[in-house]
DNA sequence: TCAAAAGTGTTCCATTTACACCCATGC
DNA sequence: GCATGGGTGTAAATGGAACACTTTTGA
């Protein structure tokens, strides 16, 4: 039991963000090449130190996600994965770091310049597959915010913010087979999808892809939370994104 | 972007626990008067600092639950509930707190003339009713942990660490009555519970209550994700536990 | 023999799945 | 026309909810 006098160690705390997106359907995660030690030169998840200690945990994410990436932090919804907190996670002390998800809509790089210059999109299955390696404990922190992304689909309106202002049903399905890394029945996935009220709203209008019927385009509607949800098949949980 | 020689600000780090346990077929959860300011003599979660720099978080979270609690902490599972870092959680100072979720069989309130000395088993619903106020934002934490409980108890064999060695599918039921607040039929769930493979398994002995025909014993199968899941049925989210 | 608790069988209904089929467009 | 992708209909399989019914005990 500590003393009266006693003082608690103090620790630095730091947030590592991880990004989906989609790229050509297929599942990127924002990487950033450390430009100091440790792990100088290594890709990393985007992240770092808050900035002084009035600075509220999740606001810290979303300034180094303006920062490091570059994007328009007050659009896009953080979650919170967890805190990872091994003592020998960072060769350079105590280092605690809560760890946010992030959802965007596919983006180009941005600008050079920043420190968001060493910022690239990477798949993920190049990832989760030992093509790339990541400093520090960042691959389990990836593998949870993957798992938690694909869980949140099931539940959450979530892949709407995958797409554009507008999108067609199969654009959705393919944010859907792309985290989820299986194939899905197209017609089924039309009629779950419009089975939950206010998931998508039809937008009257159509987009003509050169060939065959042209789709309806919806926008995302006020649901937030799926009922019912859109369940992936049991047992289907694939180690990689779609191919 | 911070400087060269910048450091970044420290933080003092806190783990909390939620503590559940199942007293009469009541959900309680473990609490314990502060004895010290802030909050003095207010009820709140146990919890405590990190010891020194070189101790793990959940390491700090087991010895937390040794010395408030006096449960042995090698047999428990703690599961992380995530960081609560808000600037001012703590008149104090700068304190980020990881809560973790721990279930217990019933047990008695652990000896006086420790730290333990001031723990008491609450009803849940007398702290999600309002009768009973929290330290800090320990309710919030407290919601989550009861939320993560009845999602764990749906894909995870949790609820048989609620019983003892051994127990009837009855008691079992009485777990996921009381954890998720609602009432379930009892034939139903008998065969549902019994179609999960290796969740429980008969330990051929029996029980008698006195009266009625003599229920079947069991013990925890060594399956720890339920497939199929035990679904509770939707839109059934009941704010307080089974009264 | 009756009450009470354990355990079984069966029916009904909602959801899921698989797939046949029709619609609208470019070439 | 015909290939291509968009969208609808429908029947079989599945799984859960409801509940009648049987079994085993104590009193």
């Amino acid at each position: 039991m500590p003393e009266e006098d006693w003082t608690p160690p103090p620790v630095l705390l730091a947030v590592d963000l991880v990004i989906f997106t989609l790229r050509e359907s297929v599942l990127h995660a924002l990487l950033v090449e450390r430009g100091v030690d440790p792990f100088c030169g290594a890709l990393a998840l985007p992240g770092g130190f808050l900035d002084n200690d009035r600075e509220d945990v999740v606001a810290a994410a979303h300034r180094e996600l303006q920062e490091e990436a570059n994007l328009d932090a007050a659009q896009l919804h953080l979650e919170q994965l967890g805190a990872y907190g091994a003592p020998d996670r960072d060769p350079r002390g105590r280092v605690v770091s809560v760890a946010y998800l992030a959802i965007a809509p596919g983006l180009p790089v941005p600008i050079a310049g920043t420190d968001a210059a060493r910022a690239t999109w990477t798949p993920v299955s190049d990832i989760l597959g030992g093509h790339v390696r990541l400093a520090f404990d960042h691959e389990q922190i990836l593998i949870d915010g993957l798992e938690r992304a694909r869980s949140k689909l099931e539940h959450s309106a979530l892949a709407t913010t995958f797409c554009g202002k507008t999108f067609t049903i199969n654009e959705l399905q393919q944010v859907y087979e792309a985290v989820w890394g299986i194939e899905l029945d197209l017609r089924n996935f039309y009629r779950k999808v419009q089975a939950v009220s206010d998931f998508i709203v039809p937008i009257g209008a159509e987009r003509r892809a050169g060939k065959g019927r042209p789709a309806r385009l919806f926008k995302a509607g006020p649901r937030t939370t799926l009922h019912p949800p859109l369940t992936r098949p049991t047992g289907a949980t694939t180690a990689e994104g779609k191919q």
